[in-house]
DNA sequence: CCTCTGCTTAGAGGA
């Protein structure tokens, strides 16, 4: 049976007697919770037998345990446990392990430390080991060796590029590592029973590891390395990495007891010249103890994860003479005053920086825990909630499943009537059989998104689920960003960030950039002018996107490389758009083939290619437009910019931001805190954006422009008076004045409730969940009022708060339906919010007002405001709106 | 990708 629970007392390792010879044991109490053992309230002991008292030594009360096939006895009346031969020990089973970083910790813990913090860099080894693992798979998929390699090599095109490789030298390296592979392939006994997989998707739930095989045979884990290894045994790391691997697969109930690890680059000319065993495949038995190993290794990290303390070096006996990251690792040990067994090199970083590091390092682990909470509702939640949750489409209807170019496949399913997601066409998510963990699971990309779902998968799936499949890499982002700012950025631009200095200016600016807009010519100005840094706040309609542009040419002009960079892809295409609007068109913009919006594709760097030839594309840019997420990746992170102009600033975290200034000598941050804040999980010093707290830190480094171009008067009064002190006007009367009836429309044609452009109606109606059906029927009748007296319905936009209600409505009307997070950054003529809020303002999406000033700038002419009277009334802020929606 | 060690054992068991 396996227990589970919460750990009261931990005791302390001691020897005994026993009737075999001396053996350690550790005792625990345990608050029984989530395993076999059912004992509310009450707490039982657990005794940890041998090497398991490793990881009694690691625990701490607080920390969630479990013991798998725990024997129970009684003793003196009371029922204790305690481990058997069977047993596994697991710490923070819901903290998941990557596979290869427990691979890195078993190097040293260190290193997975130091790989966590830096991220690795763009190296060569690194970008061959990725096409050689993709020419494996595609091998493996009966590909052609030939088509593979020029394919495969050219999709790194750009990265072997920056990196001064030529692709021809590349082919042929790929090609001999190749060989070794289909020599492998091709002796002895491949057949179809071999039951080849590639890139097998793993996540355990019991044992908290999470990783991707390169490939099963027979069930049995195959790691494929790019590296030689003469020696007759496989290195102890690999062995852990491929035995982590048979250990989920053990979960899945089918055990595998030997592991394949091929070593591609001992070829045979490297055969001949050694005497022995050197073929590149390297076979080796898992045993439990090895077994017992992974996951005593797991728990340590685990452990460490569980305080965010930071490993040592000391808790394995590394020898740090033999190591490469020797260096690296005593600077970081030096710069952020960390004990380390390799020691430390040069003065400790000013205590407001390492505090900020730490500050931002636990949020960022938060952050990172609250993702592994997604991972869990893979297996924890059952179908009902998961859908409620709108992370995943269930109960698809299996359609078909047909082979497709390299191998792959592309799947269909039909998608049940009104099943609504956050899954996204050009999405990678996870297809499965309906089991997403125990079955039959593979990463896909989704094609189709309609009434059928089409995916493309490397394996033949039956698809009747998707997930989305949570993703640790923007926290990874984070944190490398952080690390940057702190360790590698120059000591001016840290003066600014901590506050120790003002932003300088220096008069470079001449000319007048914008002839009718004061504060947008000041935003230019002040722009070129900075030494440092510089902020735009933007309410909405003020024109953010033209100054923006407007500021990116003055730049260009002054002889500047420039990072165009924001929080998404929209805004970003939105900057570039702009610029191609003002008659400039040498931009590369960086992004993926999904990300970018069609209409800029044109523009889009393209990764594969002729290696030089895609370098020089990216280096010789003028203008570079990428997310800030993408700032964050290894090829940008090569690049520099003198000026860093990031959009949405207000939307992104403190180190959401470093990601795309770290890259540049200057930055400006455009953004209007009094916008939605940065979207995070958990609620930590990450809500709170660099922009918003450099605004309030350097008022006299930004400009707040204040003429908007949007909306009527009577629509933004509330806006101006709630949120920027009354400081943001119409940009001229025809703005302040503009009515439905300049679109030609009939305002006599309403309804008598909607001739205000202002109006409020009460639907009456009830909540149920995130919904208000009656309310949803009411706002359709409200659009089809006003596309009865002629507005276009494309003028028509409507806004609800949860996902919910936005399907609730969609059902009812063809015009666009969103949530709030969703139309930030757009607008339409006519906009309907529906408030969902019967009975009560309960919940976080009522509590920011900033969302509110979203959803009421949205409107040009005319706002409608859906709700409870009676609830909305109950909170002042509401309150005041609805006097001035029903004046 | 490069490197030193870490696992290899069945099987219960103390108070």
């Amino acid at each position: 049976m396996n227990l589970r629970g919460r750990l009261v007392e931990v005791g302390e390792e001691r020897e005994v007697e026993t009737q075999y010879g001396t053996r350690s044991l550790a005792e625990m109490t345990v608050r029984p919770e989530g395993g076999d053992v059912d004992a509310p309230d009450a707490t039982v002991r657990v005794t940890l037998w041998g090497k398991w008292t490793h990881t009694a030594d690691l625990a701490e009360s607080g920390m969630d345990l479990l013991v798998t096939d725990a024997e129970e006895s009684e003793y003196r009346g009371e029922t204790t446990y305690a481990t058997s031969k069977e047993s596994y020990v697991v710490l923070e089973p819901d903290f998941l392990v990557d596979v290869t970083d427990v691979r890195s910790w078993v190097q040293c813990p260190r290193m997975y430390y130091l790989n966590k913090l830096s991220g690795i860099p763009l190296n060569y080894p690194v970008v061959k080991g990725t096409v050689v693992h993709e020419v494996f798979g595609d091998l493996l998929r009966g590909r052609d060796l030939e088509d593979s390699i020029d394919e495969r090599v050219a999709e790194a095109g750009l990265q072997l590029g920056l990196l001064g490789y030529d692709a021809e030298e590349v082919r042929d390296e790929v090609r001999r590592n190749a060989a070794a592979i289909e020599g492998w392939l091709a002796q002895g006994t491949l057949t179809e029973e071999d039951g080849w997989r590639s890139e097998y998707t793993l996540i355990s739930p019991t044992f908290g590891i999470k990783g991707r095989a390169d490939a099963l045979r027979r069930g049995m884990p195959v790691e494929l390395k790019t590296g030689k290894n003469l020696k007759r045994d496989p290195r102890f790391q690999d062995k852990i990495q491929a035995a982590a691997y048979a250990l989920v697969l053990a979960e899945r109930g089918v055990p595998a007891d030997t592991a394949t690890l091929l070593y591609t680059k001992n070829t045979a000319l490297e055969r001949n010249e050694e005497s022995g065993d050197l073929s590149p495949a390297k076979e080796f038995s898992v045993g439990k103890g090895l077994l017992d190993f992974v996951v005593r290794k797991r728990n340590e990290i685990a452990a460490m994860e569980f305080d965010f303390s930071v490993p040592t070096g000391f808790e394995a006996d590394a020898k740090c003479e033999y190591c490469f990251e020797q260096d690296t690792c005593m600077v970081v040990s030096g710069r952020l005053d960390q004990e380390s067994k390799a020691g430390q090199i040069g003065t400790p970083l000013p205590e407001d920086e390492r505090e900020y590091f730490d500050r931002f390092y636990r949020a960022i682990e938060e952050e990172r825990r609250e993702t592994h909470e997604e991972y869990r509702k893979l297996w924890e939640q059952s179908a009902e909630e998961r859908a409620d949750d709108d992370r995943a489409l269930i109960d698809l209807d299996y359609v078909d499943r047909r082979e497709i170019e390299g191998g792959r496949w592309e799947l269909r399913a039909r998608r049940p009537d009104g099943a609504v997601s956050k899954l996204r066409e050009g999405d990678i998510c996870l297809a499965s059989d309906g089991d997403p963990v125990g079955g039959h699971a593979e990463l896909c990309r989704i094609r189709e998104l309609g009434d059928e779902v089409v995916v493309t998968a490397d394996e033949p799936v039956e698809l009747r689920r998707l997930d989305v499949y949570p993703s640790e890499i923007s926290v990874s982002r984070m944190l490398t960003a952080v690390h940057d700012a702190l360790l590698k950025g120059s000591e001016d631009r840290k003066d600014v960030l901590f506050g120790r200095r003002d932003p300088e200016f220096s008069a470079r600016s001449a000319e007048a950039y914008v002839d009718n807009n004061e504060a947008q010519n000041r935003a230019v100005r002040l722009s070129v002018d900075a030494d440092d840094a510089a902020l735009v706040h933007g309410p909405p309609g003020t024109g953010k996107t033209y100054t923006i542009a407007r500021t990116v040419r003055a730049l260009l002009d002054d002889g500047q490389r420039v990072l165009l960079s924001a929080f998404t892809n929209r805004a970003v295409d939105n900057a570039v758009e702009a610029l191609r609007e003002q008659g400039f068109e040498d931009i590369v913009r960086v992004g993926t083939e999904n990300g970018v919006r069609e209409d800029m594709l044109d523009l889009r760097l393209k990764t594969a290619g002729e290696p030089n030839d895609r370098a020089a594309a990216l280096n010789d840019a003028p203008v570079v437009a990428a997310t800030t997420s993408s700032c964050g990746s290894r090829m940008m992170r090569e690049q520099s910019f003198d000026v860093a102009l990031v959009d949405e600033a207000s939307q992104l975290t403190e180190p959401g931001t470093l990601a795309a200034i770290n890259l540049a000598d200057r930055f400006v941050l455009v953004g209007d805190h009094q916008q939605l804040p940065p979207v995070v999980r958990a609620e930590n010093d990450l809500q709170k954006s660099l922009f918003e707290r450099l605004v309030d830190r350097y008022p006299e480094a930004s400009v707040m422009l204040d003429r908007q171009y949007r909306m009527s008067q009577r629509i933004q009064a509330f806006s101006s008076a709630e949120f920027y002190d009354g400081a943001l006007r119409p940009a001229g009367g025809e703005v302040a004045a503009q009515r439905l009836s300049d679109l030609g429309v009939a305002e006599s044609a309403l309804p008598e409730e909607l001739r205000d452009p202002v109006a409020f109606v009460d639907p009456g109606g009830s909540r149920v969940g995130n919904t208000n059906p009656a309310e949803a029927d009411r706002v359709a009748e409200l659009v089809d009022a006003y596309a009865a007296a002629g507005v276009d319905p494309d003028d028509i936009g409507v806004i609800a708060p949860f996902r919910a209600q936005v399907a609730e409505i969609s059902k009812r009307t063809d015009v666009t339906v969103d949530t709030v997070d969703r139309f930030q950054g757009s607008s339409k003529e006519v906009i309907l919010v529906s408030f969902v809020a019967a009975g009560g303002l309960d919940g976080p999406i009522f509590e920011d007002h900033r969302r509110i000033n979203v959803a009421l700038t949205r409107a040009k002419k005319a706002l409608v405001l859906v709700g409870d009277a009676d609830a909305l009334a109950s909170d002042p802020f509401y309150a005041r709106m609805l006097d001035w929606a029903r004046r």
